[in-house]
DNA sequence: CATGAATGAGCTTTCATTCAT
DNA sequence: CATGAATGAAAGCTCATTCAT
């Protein structure tokens, strides 16, 4: 910290094999899923040897799970953030979790998708360790639709339905979404908070500077 | 059937090698994936020697290949049966897309998350093969959606992203519904019906008898 | 076994893989210890790909397991036959053993090293299935030195420790008998019975015909 | 070595690091063999980096050799200083060599132990460098025998295999003795004494004060 | 249709060792 | 003296696949 030259670039020496292994393995794994993807490919591509890799992982499944702790975590403190700007408005707080998932499954493709296809290839210790932040996640959804419900923002009759299909119709989104296609982020925000309004059945006529 | 004592229990004896693979297949594919699936497994899941399995399959990719196009077809199929019932009006035709998929992704669950999680592991070749099946039941939601918009009885501003948030909804039963939970099969139905017309922002004012 | 072509040759066939796996890995088990052992130094000594072991073996500790299994087996009937022509008296019983293991360590050289020095790299289980036959055939020599000092044809102060003597001594032959030295077997038999005798303190004017 | 600045407490600090390697490796060699072993293991055991223990031995085949050198020499040591204490007398000699021996044997078992089964995973070199101790400690053990047997002290018709029987009895104590046992260590000598004298066929009656 | 034996390529992982600091 | 990062080689093992029978 004292002598260290100049921050940047020693933190990026000192840590280059571990961020280097990290990108390579979120590559190949959301290509080949975690069972196609090799151990040795990962190492090639971070441009480190098979061994070094092991310096930083233990193991393939340590460098799983690290991946889908790291993007976990990273998910989690967005929509946080999100929520603590929004106030206590639960139309408010929704469009906040709308906008802070829709931006991190642009933002994070790769992450992403390993975080919800590869979760079964996690052993159970793994899974046991990390379930806790899966349900945080999903209460901060269940939560705020309820509040919904409950303050009749919301006329939806089925709040877990709800729910579900508003995460489903975002999380899809790291599957199609194409960052050199047409449509820009802001604008995807806008047409995701709108359905997910629709999903959990508020009245617009109600309040109209949604998604503002 | 019942009584058929040569003929039934010969193509019974006929096809059963390859409905025992077809079955071990999905269930192993399903558990583990593509590449986590070991074709030993399926072979010894199925009673099977592993020779048998490629007497009828030649090779693991053929496997998954037809298991992916038999799923696929059945569940057009089903989409095609449901909208010949409905008519022309594209909210009935919508409902009976819903209901379809609904009822095939709970019916099915186990080859409806292999399709949905195992087309990128079919070599290209297959993926060509395949893809217009795929595109046709795309089509099949699209055309209906924008069908339903050019008469106004839906009004959603973006009919491409209200399909695949509807799509996406209905797909991701097959990932959480439990079929000894407390939800039974037309109720869900019923639930996801009202999902998506709101998704697609039909005005229920309009007309009342939906899913009946 | 009635209509096999011509007996051996046919035995031969169908088991050449598995004798020559046997073969091999004995020979360098013996050579470099089962960890210094590569089980592609085994497969190719026998003339088989890696992958035809495993097709035999389920893991190199299987193939240690099998081999001293083997091994220790033909040992103890070894001794029971010898014992069963020796009659009743503990001289000539413990003569029949001295016999019986001081010719099995000269014609199984290998084997016999391989059981004593790999037993400690069986892992746990396979400790536990076999020890059995270890504390059978140590019982053989403890009992007949016990019933020599019951009828006191042996008047060795400590009967325990006379056993593990013999044992030690004659279990050594394997590990420095050349057969291409001068000592031909039966003469090796007879020093080592005169030793054990000695060993076990019995007294060689009572009895004369000894060894013959 | 030079210019040791405080004497005793650097002295300890300096051979502090390869002290601990020493006994960590001789545990882990004694436990695992020399091909199990890991030369991290060892450098953890002994608390120290990897390379600190590169830096007191060169490789983990000279920290074999150094072991088998240590205590072969230490063997020899003993045997040497008991002969001195016993004069001239053939069976007093053979009496101290017995006593010399087994106490090495149980009060040092692990690097008794390793000694005699790491010998064959010397490299040549090392083995020709450590070959001329291993056959002096031998011939110690054969001159006392013919000794005894040119001045008649020892009747046994055959020598060596007495010599041999001696050796073998006396160096698998290491194997099988147990410190929290029964057997003390004086009762011990005394015991393997009397066989070591009944194999070399030393007449009891010529002399009693056998192990005084 | 079905089997058992065999293969070659590839897998994850561990090893002893080196070297700049 | 000691460290942490890195390496190339080799380990045990599994894979999809083939083929004679």
């Amino acid at each position: 910290m004292d002598s260290a030259p100049e921050a940047g670039a020693v933190v990026t020496a000192r840590g280059a094999g571990r961020e280097a292994i990290a990108v390579a393995a979120g590559q190949i794994f959301a290509e080949r899923g975690y069972h196609g993807a090799s151990i040795r490919d990962i190492a090639r591509r971070a441009g480190l040897s098979l061994s070094a890799l092991y310096h930083w992982h233990s193991s393939k499944q340590d460098l799983l799970a690290a991946l889908i702790e790291d993007s976990t975590q990273a998910y989690i403190t967005a929509c946080h953030a999100a929520l603590a700007e929004a106030g206590n408005d639960p139309v408010d707080r929704l469009c906040a979790l709308v906008r802070a998932t829709v931006e991190y499954r642009v933002r994070h493709r790769v992450e992403s998708n390993i975080t919800a296809r590869e979760w079964r290839n996690l052993e159970p210790a793994q899974q046991e360790r990390l379930v806790g932040f899966r349900r945080s996640a999903t209460r901060l959804w269940s939560d705020t639709v309820e509040a919904g419900v409950a303050d009749s923002s919301f006329r939806c009759a089925h709040p877990a339905d709800a729910r579900r299909a508003i995460q489903a119709a975002c999380n899809a989104i790291s599957q199609w979404y194409d960052p050199s296609g047409p449509i820009r982020l802001p604008e995807l925000v806008e047409r995701y908070t709108e359905i997910a309004l629709r999903i959990a059945h508020h009245d617009p006529g109600y309040r109209t500077d949604v998604g503002g």
